[in-house]
Formats: C-alpha cells, sequence, structure tokens
DNA sequence: ATAAATCATACTAAAGTAATAGGAAAGGTT
DNA sequence: AACCTTTCCTATTACTTTAGTATGATTTAT
C-alpha cells in the first residue's frame, strides 16, 4: 500500500513547477536541483505527467515546462493517478473510462464493498486537494522563505 | 497502492476460518482447498497471522486454526497490517508503537497533511469493519448458500 | 554554429512479490 | 510402537516491479 517515488517524486516536481512558473518555463535540470533528484529519472516522470495532459512543454533553449491549467484546478489526485495508475487498492474496484467498474464476481463476493471503500476514502482526499492548496499549505507553515532544509529520502519534503 | 496477494489471501483466509471453525480447528489444507491457494505459500501466510496473535493453533493430527478473538473483535485493519505492514502510503507518516509518528520534516513539510489524511482515510475504513461484519456481508448477499463460484486471480472472491 | 533544452528508447541493478521445496516436531489413532 | 496428519521452520527460486543510468536525436533561442 506505497506510494512510489514515481508518484512522491512526481508531486513535488508539480509542486516545484506550481510555484516556480511566473518566470516562465521551467526546466527539468533546475527542478532536478532543487528537489534534489536524479535529472534523467525526473524527466521520465515528467514525460509522463506531461503526456497525461497536465503540463505544457516548451521545446529548445529557455524551454521547459508550465502547468497546462491553474494550480487550483490540477488535483493532487491527477498527479498520482499519472503517476501510479488507479489507486485501487486491488484490481476489481479499477476505474475504466472514469468511472469504477466492479468486478463481474462482486454481487457474490464478501469483500467488494470493503474494497470499494478504500478506494472511495482514498479518492476523497486527493480529489478534493489542488495543488495550490500545498502551496498554499506550505506557505502557510514557511512564509516566504526561500530555502528550507531538506530530510534525505524523505518523500513529504519539498 | 496495490493490497498485495499475502494481503488478500490472508482477508480471505481469516474469513474462511471464521465462517468454518464451528466444528474444530480448521487446517491449512482445507483452507487452501475452498479458496483455490496454494497449502504451501497459504501455510506461510497463517504463520504470519498466527505470529500476529490473530490465530490459535493446535498442532498435530485433527488440529488447524481458529480465531484468537471472537469474529466481532478482530478488524479488517488488524489483518491487513498483519499482512502487508503499515498501510501509510509513505514512510514519513508510519505508526511507531501504535502511534502516528511524523516526520522530524513534518512543520515546514508541503505534503505531510496529505499523506497524514490519506492513511487516516484508509485506517477509518479498515478498524471500522470486522470480521464478522464481513461474515455478515456475504451472508447478506449470498443466503445460506455453501459453494459460491469463484472468478479467477479476483480479489474480493471467497 | 552553438548551447540549452525536450523527446525517445534501451538497458541494468536491486528489491520485492509470489510462490515452491524439503523436512523437523507435535499429537492423535490404531 | 508405528503411522498419519498436521503445524512449524527455513531455504531456494522465478518473476515482476522499482528506481535509476545511458545514449543519442530533435527543437529552438542566441
Amino acid at each position: 500500500m506505497k506510494i512510489s517515488t514515481k508518484g512522491r517524486y512526481g508531486l513535488r516536481m508539480m509542486i516545484d513547477i506550481a510555484m516556480n512558473q511566473q518566470e516562465g518555463p521551467v526546466s527539468v535540470r533546475d527542478i532536478a536541483r532543487r528537489q534534489s533528484l536524479s535529472d534523467k529519472y525526473l524527466e521520465q516522470i515528467i514525460t509522463q505527467a506531461n503526456r497525461a495532459g497536465l503540463l505544457k512543454s516548451i521545446r529548445g533553449a529557455g524551454g521547459g515546462y508550465q502547468l497546462s491549467r491553474d494550480a487550483k484546478d490540477i488535483s493532487v489526485g491527477d498527479v498520482l493517478r499519472a503517476m501510479e495508475g488507479s489507486l485501487s487498492p486491488v484490481a476489481c474496484v479499477q476505474e475504466l473510462a472514469g468511472e469504477t467498474a466492479p468486478c463481474q464476481n462482486s454481487g457474490e463476493c464478501a469483500t467488494y464493498e470493503l474494497w470499494r471503500d478504500i478506494k472511495a476514502a482514498v479518492d476523497a482526499v486527493v480529489d478534493n486537494r489542488s495543488l495550490q492548496d500545498m502551496i498554499d499549505n506550505y506557505t502557510r507553515k514557511n512564509g516566504d522563505r526561500e530555502e528550507v532544509a531538506k530530510e534525505e529520502n524523505c518523500a513529504c519534503s519539498i
């Protein structure tokens, strides 16, 4: 039941872009430096977010990435699903074309409702929190401080 | 964010024991037959549940396992945590001696509250559902039918 | 031209998952 | 006492996923 590095790094990356895109597109290199992540690994991650439609890319020198929508219109769920795939705990409760598709056995199954409810509980949290909310939370906690000590291997550090 | 086979099989196993322990201890072999699982793999899983204190074992011929407590006093959370370890989505929000221990960075962290809230949402579901609730749900859906068609590779099938 | 950047794909090492295997120990039955 | 059933214990293996590295092509501003 863990979120992988792709999901965690991907979320840090998206927040980083949201916070730094005011003066033009943000490059992979800059994000990697700020977040202490591998350039090349981050490149894979950003490609995935880009293909999921969460970013706009500008190629060539001076290029980089920007959010495709306003930070308040991109949810944490959008980001995590782009990186992790479905957040469902089991295959029997998968979304199919945006809708939750129960498995064929669900009519007799003892545990179907359990998995469905776990999925719903996770979805409720991640879908009601936008990148803007994450930034607001950050600035509320840190004021306008630019640099923040980063714990090594800390999933939440940004 | 998936529950592994250990968690899924373990839960099916515990429900199976709860439903079949009236006439004495339930053997690994019988559970494996009923649930279409590998004897040897199930043995590992049941050992883990036993060591977590969820079962009582009776050795020797005619032996097997029984729940250590009443089915209504064993939660789905007890079972899943015994099999999966913590249900926290990240290491920063791990329980330590029963309490949720935030990581040292949590005071400045943009995402700490997110992970904490996901964990809390999952915990709320699994801790408020007992094995007895699972059985009740099953019998409500199936009546007293003994045999139920089992979907291959279905996480919820029991 | 050159440098800075995205884009694309292939490869690899390490870890975790899902089993399989073989036997020792305990306890009931004959 | 011999035998069978069952839990208990540990090691091994095959497979998959994760996390990252490597190489190079393409695009574009200066």
